[in-house]
DNA sequence: GATGAAAAAGTTTGACC
DNA sequence: GGTCAAACTTTTTCATC
């Protein structure tokens, strides 16, 4: 799909607070609300849009804990069924393979020190990882959606 | 605020599609449209609900390079002026204090190795940062939001 | 593709439990 | 707190340009 600089504007709007109408959307973009309407329709369809849903602050959920785990591997670990074991584990928020000595990066959020040692256990229990590395978060400044260049 | 099974239903549910009325997100969590709409009231008034956005597809917009960046430097990182300065390079999506050698940890996400290039530029020009250590993400299995527990 | 207006659907409020 | 229903707003469709 081609993106236009109005489709940027609707991105960017949306992304800002998707409970906007279309009216006002459309303002934003230089559109009548139909055509804002018939846009996102398209960005939505197209995949560019992949879902609307909700910024929940995890510290309000009691989600305290944020750490980085370097995976070392004896094994390539690119295969579905690692991907699976590290998608089963909830506290798992992204996993990357990475060019380096490590192979996977994963990004671990968890309420409690003890919870982040039990998923610690879990990562260690996935086929083929060989030792884990982890880096503690002390403070978070930011995290926020990627920019809608 | 005190979240209970109920609100966490809620949460859980308007995460995957922040779009459904609130006629279904009360029949998911055992309540009446307008009982689910004002305990979605409270969770935003609370803070809990930050806002409600779109999840777009960085490939899409041609966003294909994802780094992590380790920062070393010279002085105490946590000042209010390190972190504007972070938050004003677009590329940066997370900066994170870390406990370990270097002192801060950032996400970046670029469009070409070019403007990695670049953004690495300026990360070296923020105040304080002596080194740079960047690891190249090869793929990404999965990126999602903090779960509901 | 975009517009404008009508029809359908959802949000929001308020009186009552 | 929760329910129900009426009043209001927005979404969605569609004929037209």
């Amino acid at each position: 799909m081609t993106i236009d600089d109005v489709d940027r504007k609707l991105l960017a709007a949306l992304q800002e607070d998707a409970g906007q109408s279309y009216a006002a959307l459309g303002e934003i973009a230089g559109l009548s609300a139909g055509s804002a309407h018939e846009r996102v329709r398209k960005l939505k369809a197209a995949g560019v849009i992949r879902r609307t849903t909700v910024d929940i602050d995890p510290a309000s959920l009691g989600a305290g804990v944020l750490a980085f785990v370097l995976l070392e591997a004896n094994a390539w670990m690119g295969d579905e069924p690692t991907q699976q074991a590290l998608r089963d584990i909830p506290a798992v928020e992204e996993a990357h393979i990475i060019a380096g000595p490590a192979s996977v990066l994963v990004k671990v959020r968890t309420t409690t020190t003890e919870d982040l040692q039990a998923t610690l256990r879990a990562l260690h229990e996935v086929d083929g990882v060989t030792s884990t590395q982890t880096v503690v978060v002390l403070e978070s400044f930011f995290e926020r959606q990627p920019a809608v260049v």
